[in-house]
DNA sequence: ATAAACTTTCAATATTTATTGAAAGTTTAA
DNA sequence: TTAAACTTTCAATAAATATTGAAAGTTTAT
């Protein structure tokens, strides 16, 4: 397969998988760009190859930096931004865990528990409520724990963990 | 907190939840609403409790089936059909999981393999571009596999696995 | 201080996705 | 059969989300 095809194909399973995980494609295809790219890129670059507008793209170059995954990179005697994504992929999938852990968890968590003193007349109901909340709070916050040890820990050991199973 | 507060409050939660999850509202609001509720409940009545169209709700309805985690019930002398999901979390996590692995997983593989045997002249971008997508496979081939496994494995596996971290 | 080079913002617009509701379809009991 | 009770479909519409592009803002070299 040709270079240019590959590229293409990629960038677009990139965009199409990022939508599915609430990511939205320009964000995700700008990723996938700066990934393959051995270089870094300007925002110039990203608005030709991925045919975005520029504000499209300054925006979403923002989002990922914001995100942790993107950085600028300055040159001496240039006025440009360039922009460079890390090729590690466990560091790539670290970082993303913990914005969500971030954005995600800890907000539903907050509900769960807000939600925890419910009072009513009716048992049935409330009692059946106060455990389906009991029980999804502990398991969020197991599978929280376990997000944040992954985004704590060295490199080797989400490794290590998957010898263990 | 008042029940019906409470009850809100969790719907509206779960329903924001399911939207950067690439769940629609209405899809992840039944199923909250399910999940609390102590009877299965019939279309009519998650139209009225949701405020949702038939339309809306026969469908997202339609969809948490296909997905494995709401089930019929038909109750004899009845014609109406009733709808209740497992109120067990681990087994709803399982179930989520064993679709989205599904459903994500196994298509960005696919092109990540197609993608691989890239050809073209300047060396240092196939290079790159190897290099990144045979990582990403790796990556994701481990993720698939863990994932395999917790869907697969017994009841205990995920907090025997918890304690060992 | 100026102007060229570049970045950011945001109201307008386009695109995508979800929802409605009425009509068509299906099932069951008599 | 028939008709009532229920479910499904889908074109129209609404709502949410993403994108554009031009104008405003910022930075830097001179």
């Amino acid at each position: 397969m040709e270079y240019i095809e590959a590229k293409n194909k990629f960038i677009q399973a990139w965009g199409t998988l990022g939508s599915s995980w609430g990511i939205n494609k320009a964000m995700a295809q700008i990723h996938a760009l700066l990934l393959i790219s051995p270089e870094a890129l300007t925002t110039e670059e990203i608005m030709e190859e991925l045919k975005i507008s520029r504000g499209n793209a300054n925006m979403n170059i923002r989002a990922l930096i914001d995100w942790g995954i993107v950085e600028k990179e300055h040159r001496i005697g240039e006025r440009k931004e360039y922009f460079s994504t890390g090729k590690d992929i466990l560091e790539l999938a670290r970082q993303v865990s913990k914005e969500r852990r971030k954005r995600e968890i800890a907000p539903i968590l907050k509900v769960l528990e807000q939600v925890q003193d419910v009072s009513g007349d009716n048992e049935k109901l409330t009692n059946e409520f106060k455990n389906v909340t009991e029980d999804l709070k502990g398991f969020t916050q197991k599978v929280d724990g376990m997000i944040e040890k992954f985004t704590r820990s060295d490199k080797n050991w989400f490794y290590k963990l998957l010898m263990k199973l």
